[in-house]
DNA sequence: GTACTGCTGTGTATGCTGTACACAAATAAG
DNA sequence: CTTATTTGTGTACAGCATACACAGCAGTAC
């Protein structure tokens, strides 16, 4: 069965590694070869994090490692959990709820954003280690002056860990793009030539009313309060839709 | 440069393919080794998604595959935009943007779970095809009523679809399990005894005092409305997310 | 001390992967 | 019919994760 499997992988992750006295001293431990396998996929992305590219960068034979990982999905999933380090520690008189959470959202995108490769595994099947349950600590911390019950809490934190990791996905692909010696014009351009064929499609008639209208078209018809016409930046948008997040959690639990 | 890889991959997405009358006529077209590719994913998971696998499917060598994609990462690209499919048509009269925003969400949310090997691809960085604008154009017609300007409607729809994708992760990650044979129980054992390690540990004080509250041990002490105090299902706290996302974007524009 | 045990890193080998290349059969255009 | 072009095949190769047997080291038991 699978589920014994499961926590295998996970064990490793909490795993402090008492070694018996026997035998050669190891020479490195399980934190240096993932420092090394890390370095790797900062580097060159996760297409170039071999077995045989780690064990080089440690000046080992491939089979080597495999003496402190059993395999490389757990090598991976100890480099997930270290890659996503600790949330930055907040010193100071805490700012109130909504100033703290915000803080903890862009701490995570930008997290997210300087480590592109996280978004191409699938980290959320993999164990949660020590580090993945310091950014959920982190997140009640900021939240805890609230009082809120440990239920609403757990759905807030959830809210806005889904709204954040969700929303940085276009972020992510540039940061991907020019960490693979893209330039952001070129990314921009290969985004919005997709977009584009929308224009004039039958099957996308509002896309492409929305692509052609150069910013008011439909918002000069509108007696609702609109912003600014010009088309935001991907930061801007973010922080509208964490804005908008942190007010239906305002409206919702503190009137 | 990379550049012009991203928009062949693009073009292949696009790509009515019009063969030239010279030479045999293939046997199948690119569609029917998509839909051999996509039974695989969805049976075995995308670790058995191999040219040879897909090969076999359709009786063919592994090389005849190139003749209809040029290489495998092009072939997913095409798998992914095909497996998103296309939103399911709302008929009748409009029921407000909020509840069409509602159905909008849960089908999205519906597809991702149903299809757990999506998530496993960097599908952000993959070209957007046909299907995924047919989604933000269904989207777009959700909220078409509203008369916000282009710039908000854009807002609005990453918005609600970064909330959507981010925090289906759990619910994906169940679903990948039980496709993978791993009981629902098993999986629930699996996410929760990684969480109870933070049990007593220092370093998560508050986790562990929400982990070991009984429900209320924080609720009790609050004098804020709380929602009854048993812990939420999955999907209890997608809705509520949900509605609090609404929330915001109905507070800001429509307050 | 000496023998034993269990650990470390190495060397070699295997099966699977994506894909390059040359080719034969098939088909339409001239 | 000839010629050009395309389909599917066969063979080949480099790179991947990993199994296994082995050599040497470092403590433990006598």
């Amino acid at each position: 069965m699978a589920a014994e499997e499961l926590s295998k992988r996970s064990s490793l992750l909490w795993d402090t590694q008492q070694r018996p006295g026997r035998g050669p001293k190891p020479t490195v431990n399980r934190a240096d070869v993932v420092a090394a396998a890390i370095r790797i996929a900062d580097g060159e992305g996760l297409s170039a994090l071999t077995m045989q590219a780690v064990a080089a960068q440690l000046g080992f034979t491939t089979m080597a490692l495999y003496r402190y990982f059993p395999n490389k999905e757990t090598l991976i999933d100890a480099c997930v959990d270290t890659a996503l380090g600790t949330p930055p520690q907040r010193s100071g008189p805490k700012e109130g709820w909504r100033k703290e959470v915000k803080h903890w959202a862009y701490a995570k995108r930008a997290m997210l954003c300087s480590r592109p490769w996280l978004a191409e595994l699938p980290f959320v099947a993999a164990p949660h280690g020590p580090n993945w349950l310091s950014w959920h600590e982190a997140f009640l911390q900021a939240i805890a002056e609230t009082g809120l019950s440990p239920e609403d809490m757990m759905d807030v934190l959830s809210l806005v860990h889904g709204y954040v990791s969700g929303s940085s996905d276009t972020a992510i692909s540039l940061a991907r793009a020019t960490s693979r010696g893209i330039s952001v014009e070129e990314w921009a351009q290969a985004v919005s030539s997709d977009l584009c064929r929308a224009i004039n499609n039958p099957r996308y008639p509002m896309l492409s009313a929305i692509l052609t209208s150069k910013s008011g078209g439909i918002s000069e018809a509108s007696p609702l309060p609109a912003r600014a016409g010009r088309p935001r930046s991907m930061d801007e948008s973010f922080d509208f839709g964490l804005e908008r997040v942190l007010d239906g959690i305002e409206h919702y639990f503190f009137g």
